[in-house]
DNA sequence: TTGAAAGCGCTAACAG
DNA sequence: CTGTTAGCGCTTTCAA
């Protein structure tokens, strides 16, 4: 009856002449055309036909027919590798569907080629737009194949371009982080930051200091150490915080805290008790998990994602200039 | 000079005029047609134009005129959630891009109506084909549109139709797991499983026994203990690996094991000293940064999606009746 | 209220 | 060797 596996898909044609109705009047009807006046008469015998052949309007015809594409690309360079880029193409593809468009998403794992090949398709498939992410948030070079058509940079911004761009509040994060700590009392806080320099290395210290001053705390330099991003440079600096004195340490991210969580207890130190400690990033996987489970910051991914194709699609205003700075709200949990 | 921002994309048709050929001269050294014969000085002025102009061809037009499209769909349940899906989608959509198709990726996050949605999208694409794919590893029953096209299922299995499947192969990985303590010369193994039924429950348990038989040990049930998924099932059981007088565990899976590690440690345990402890998952921000980093086996996502792509192209046969099961290499590292 | 017809950009016979 | 032409499935004036 409908369209099955086998033969070729139903057209408009066929269910024009099922209805016995010319092929416009079931266009009409099918995209529900307001200007149409259409005898409910044969417009049933439209619908009664399109349902009985199975019939699946051929969207590509209808694009290059109409003449706008309900295309929007999506090059990320790290699908694979860590949760974040599918938090950013969910995001991406809910706000695309939303309004009516269908995400064609690339993956480059970096490779500058690919990146080349992935841009070139999207193009050739005439798409409304580009989006171009990365899985951290950092300063990239556009590619330039990218300018032939509108992009928005995603987690990540050109300071060579006045391109859109939309990434995390890394600043207004590390605030957030510190004060988690501040409202529960503490007034002596580490931060254990990065040894790479980037903008959540920077924007996360400056918050810091934001969140110390708001609280009329004085900053003390020596209470910022840098370790290694991942869960061995916490695990390294368990020693040293100890001999910091401090009854709080906000992590760089939920990796570090982790290897602190290790750390700290080989000390015999408990959490939150002895000291209290706070993530970034909510890495569901290790953030829920820890014992105790890990209070930390939350990285927009999934907004990151649905902003950019606002801003693409000019249903949100993104700063010129300047990137459109999402925020990273709390996600309190049991470590402070 | 080329088709930026501005202006409408540069067609055939100008490329033709401009080269001062015809437009089908233009499709055939724009495609490199075989069959055609074009002097060099004709095409060489295309080639001029082709460049000169920026020309892009349109693929929406070039897939509604040659009948065949290079669209492949992907349907995912959760690519926002773990990286698991990220995998599969990398996998997929290599193999699609080296045989000249176009991932088209709808996220559902298991909810039906978008499921039903995302699939109708495709259909509408006239997709060659769409894969269908679940996250973890389970029976599923494909959605009824699915039926309109060709479709493998990846990373989970249909019993109740014979459409291709491809899933990894839990009891080889319960095997692969088992030796590597086996090998390690451990000889009473416990096999901490998971409390909730699936094709890994009983795939990992059915390694286990085969790696115990083929080492010449009996099985003993009282070794096989059940614990929830996740760092707490593992934290939970630890006594009771320890009252099990064990030198070795194998983990239904990598966040059991990182619990484990840290009830083991608070029972004063060491790994691998005084227990060794195989995972299975192989989630890199665990496994690889735990302490000692954790041996584990691999879910082979990128393969599962790969291989997918492959047999929905006819390129690889899928046994008929069962799902074609893809192999889980061990990732030794230092927990044995 | 409906239908005929002219494209959208490209491919693929078929003529020259 | 290269150009003409008839579609692919659909949208959209413009007539009827």
């Amino acid at each position: 009856m409908s369209a099955d596996r086998a033969g070729q898909p139903i057209t408009m044609r066929q269910v024009a002449e099922a209805a016995g109705v010319s092929i416009a009047t079931v266009s009409y009807v099918v995209n529900d055309k307001k200007g149409a006046r259409i005898g409910p008469e044969a417009r049933q015998r439209v619908l009664d036909a399109v349902k009985e052949l199975g019939f699946r309007p051929n969207a590509l015809a209808k694009t290059l027919s109409s003449g706008s594409s309900n295309f929007i690309g999506l090059v990320a360079d790290a699908i694979a590798t860590t949760p974040f880029a599918g938090q950013i193409i969910h995001g991406a593809q809910d706000e695309a569907w939303k309004h009516g468009y269908v995400l064609l998403v690339a993956n480059t794992e970096g490779d500058l080629a690919a990146e080349e090949a992935a841009i070139s398709m999207m193009l050739e498939h005439k798409v409304r737009g580009i989006l171009y992410s990365t899985w951290y948030h950092r300063a990239v070079t556009a590619p330039p194949a990218l300018h032939e058509t509108e992009y928005v940079l995603v987690d990540c911004f050109d300071t060579a371009t006045p391109a859109p761009a939309v990434v995390p509040d890394e600043r207004e994060g590390g605030n957030v982080a510190t004060r988690l700590l501040l409202n529960a009392g503490h007034t002596r806080i580490a931060f254990v930051n990065t040894t790479t320099p980037s903008p959540a290395r920077s924007g996360r210290l400056a918050g810091y200091r934001d969140a110390l001053q708001g609280a009329g705390i004085a900053f003390d330099p020596t209470l910022v150490l840098d370790a290694a991003p991942e869960q061995e440079g916490g695990y390294a600096v368990a020693g040293r915080i100890r001999d910091l004195g401090v009854t709080g340490v906000f992590c760089h991210n939920d990796r570090v805290a982790m290897g602190l969580y290790d750390g700290l207890r080989e000390l015999g130190l408990t959490i939150p008790n002895d000291i209290a400690v706070v993530g970034f990033d909510n890495q569901e996987v290790i953030a829920a998990h820890l014992r105790p489970p890990l209070s930390t910051v939350a990285l927009p991914h999934y907004e990151l994602g649905a902003a950019g194709v606002r801003v693409l699609l000019g249903l949100q205003e993104a700063p010129t200039g300047a990137p459109l700075a999402i925020s990273c709200p709390p996600v309190p949990r049991a470590s402070v």
